[in-house]
DNA sequence: TCAATTAGGTTTCATAATGCAACCCTATTG
DNA sequence: CAATAGGGTTGCATTATGAAACCTAATTGA
């Protein structure tokens, strides 16, 4: 049967897992973010199949996480670029880096160090802070609101 | 065709997903920050097929995501707890509900809040950040080894 | 005590998604 | 003017997904 979709979950998480929780999606946008523009780079890069990766790109599209850019004077070529909303995922795809560096470093080759352009220090791991900056594990969060229900 | 896989992919990114990468397991990990421990519960919950939840706790049991306790004396009663793996993804969770919160707003509802448990609080807005705690954009980062490719 | 229910799965089967290869069309290049 | 590159589409075989039915062991209710 039709792949379930939670378009209309009350879960933003389910939301967002919708529009780029499928295995390519969100490797696309971070292909898009080290600056692939061009249909045959990320086919090339990813290694994706043809139709797949039109797929994908048409939802990101209609999703807004790309745009579809016409360069080129005759209207045959075109970029995918990432959308104000396509750049906001950046926390997400770096917490994602860091996790798999964590918990499944490369046998062979270090972890991709991301450095700040302006220090050229590496960049903080990522983490959940209060107000004030200080750093929150799961168990220091509460849901105010829980007689709503965590939702889904 | 079988769907690829990364297990082996030089992209930690790729390799993250291979894990947590589909549609239910981020939800499954996301239910069990809740508090969310019993199939059941995760089977009302989420609304997911038992023969996809098996599978999918089964794989996240096999990654060390969770892990399958026996509670109950005669062995027919399960808890499905988070390792220190699994409750590592906090950031990635989180990152991806302001990300859904943000950009696809539930229509009907306020986007659930989650407060420090010990100020009350609101958590802040999840960030990259450099050394010092100062916000990153995407644009303030590079890469310096990106001699040997942004892996992929 | 004995039937019903709960918990945790497995099986079956129809439908959807994926991956690969082979085409197609339009520009550009040599 | 043929060859190639960019950006797709189509066909087909293989998997994954979802719903419902079924199964087994333990627990509950009357």
């Amino acid at each position: 049967m039709a792949r379930k979709r939670f378009d209309d979950s009350s879960c933003s998480v389910a939301r967002a897992l919708n529009e780029v929780g499928d295995w390519w999606s969100l490797l696309i946008v971070l292909q898009a973010m080290y600056g692939t523009r061009r249909y045959v780079d990320f086919q090339q890069q990813l290694g994706i199949a043809k139709n797949i990766l039109c797929d994908r790109l048409s939802r990101l599209v209609e999703n807004e996480v790309l745009t579809k850019v016409d360069v080129g004077e005759h209207g045959s070529r075109f970029e995918y670029r990432l959308t104000d909303k396509g750049r906001d995922l950046f926390p997400v795809v770096i917490a994602l880096r860091q996790w798999g560096d964590k918990w499944n470093p490369a046998p062979d080759r270090p972890p991709l160090d991301l450095r700040d352009r302006d220090s050229g220090r590496p960049i903080k791991q990522i983490q959940v802070q209060d107000a004030d900056g200080k750093p929150l594990s799961l168990r220091d969060v509460f849901l105010p609101n829980l007689d709503s229900g965590p939702a889904d």
